[in-house]
DNA sequence: TTTGTTTTGTTATAGTGTAACAGATGGTCG
DNA sequence: CGACCATCTGTTACACTATAACAAAACAAA
C-alpha cells in the first residue's frame, strides 16, 4: 500500500490544481444539466483557492459582489447547491466547507483535518464504509448518511513537529 | 452475531436507566476527584431525561435555576466538563449533546441518529477504529480525534416504516 | 410568447457558542 | 485556624452560524 499523501505538498502547482477542478465541475454539471451560475461559481472558486476549510462568512468576505458583500443567504444557497452536487463537503466538526477534489464521484469520504496547518483532505475508504455498515447492522440500525472526520497532523506538519 | 439494538425499547425502565447512569457518573467522578457541582448535575440530569440529542439552548430551557433560566455560558461550561470526562458526547452533525450511557470508558464511539424518532445511540467498534487508523496511515496522517456519525432508521422505526 | 420552474435580492431573525472579568467557594497545608 | 491557590460561579456583552419569508427576475420548454 503506497502512501499517497492526501495533503498536497507545499510546492504543488495550485493554479493548475484549481483550474482543473473547476473544469471538471463545469463538465460534470453540464452533463447533469445543472447551472453553475455566477454566485455558485464565485463560491466554488473561493473554496478552490486553498486546501483549507472555510466558513460561510469567510467565503462571504472574499467575494466581490458588484462592489458589495453578498448576504449570507446567497452564500448558503450556493453552498447547498455545491454540496448537493458533490462539489463541496460540509465539515461538521468545524461548521465549515471545503471544495471536493473529486467532483462528481458519489462518495462520503473520511475527512482529515490538520490541527497545525488547518489544511483538510479527504480519503475514500471502502473498508471504513464496510465497518460502519457492519456496526450499524449489528445494532439493528439502517444507515443513510455517514460522517467521518478526523483531526490530527498531516504528513508535512508531522515532520516539522519532530523538533 | 447477536443484534444488540443500541436503541432502548420503548418500554424500557427509564427511571432506572437514568438513576443508574447518574450513580455511575457520581462514582466515576469521585474516583477522579472531580466535582459534580449542582449546575453540572442539572445539565447531566436533563441529558439523561431521554435518549435524544439536545441542543444547549434546549437544555437551558429545561433547567430551573432559582426561578430563572441559566445563561448560555453556564450550560456550555457544564457541557464542556461532562464531555471532557466522557459523560456526554457532542454530536457534531446536530450541534447537540447526548448523555453517554457508558460513563468513564475512554472511547469515541460511532453515533447513530434516527431521523424518524430522533433517538440517538452509540456503538463502540474497534473495526471502525482500525479502518480509520489505517486509512489515515495510508494518507500519511497522524490521527488524534475521530468523529463518526450516522443518520438513518433505528430498529423500531424501521419496523413501523414497513407500512 | 406564455407558462411553469428555478434562481436572485433583500430584510429580518433564529440558533449556536465565546470572551472577559469580578467575585465566591472549596481544598490544602503551614 | 487562616492564608493561599485553584476552581467554579455570575453576569454582560458579543461573535459566529444559519434560516424564513416573499417579491422580483431570469430561464427553459412547449
Amino acid at each position: 500500500m503506497t502512501e499517497t499523501s492526501a495533503f498536497p505538498s507545499t510546492t504543488h502547482d495550485h493554479t493548475r490544481c484549481r483550474s482543473e477542478a473547476l473544469a471538471q465541475a463545469e463538465a460534470m454539471l453540464a452533463r447533469k444539466k445543472a447551472r453553475l451560475t455566477p454566485d455558485r461559481r464565485a463560491v466554488l472558486e473561493v473554496l478552490l483557492d486553498d486546501h483549507q476549510a472555510q466558513g460561510a462568512y469567510d467565503i462571504m468576505e472574499r467575494i466581490d459582489w458588484r462592489g458589495r458583500r453578498p448576504a449570507p443567504t446567497v452564500i448558503y444557497r450556493a453552498l447547498d447547491f455545491l454540496v448537493s452536487h458533490g462539489l463541496a463537503h460540509k465539515i461538521e466538526s468545524l461548521n465549515a466547507f471545503m471544495a471536493c477534489p473529486h467532483a462528481g464521484h458519489e462518495h462520503r469520504p473520511m475527512i482529515m483535518i490538520c490541527t497545525n496547518c488547518s489544511q483538510v483532505a479527504e480519503f475514500a475508504s471502502t473498508t471504513i464504509d464496510k465497518a460502519v455498515a457492519k456496526a450499524a447492522k449489528d445494532s439493528g440500525f439502517t444507515p443513510r448518511e455517514t460522517t467521518v472526520e478526523v483531526t490530527g497532523l498531516c504528513s508535512h506538519c508531522r515532520e516539522s513537529a519532530t523538533a
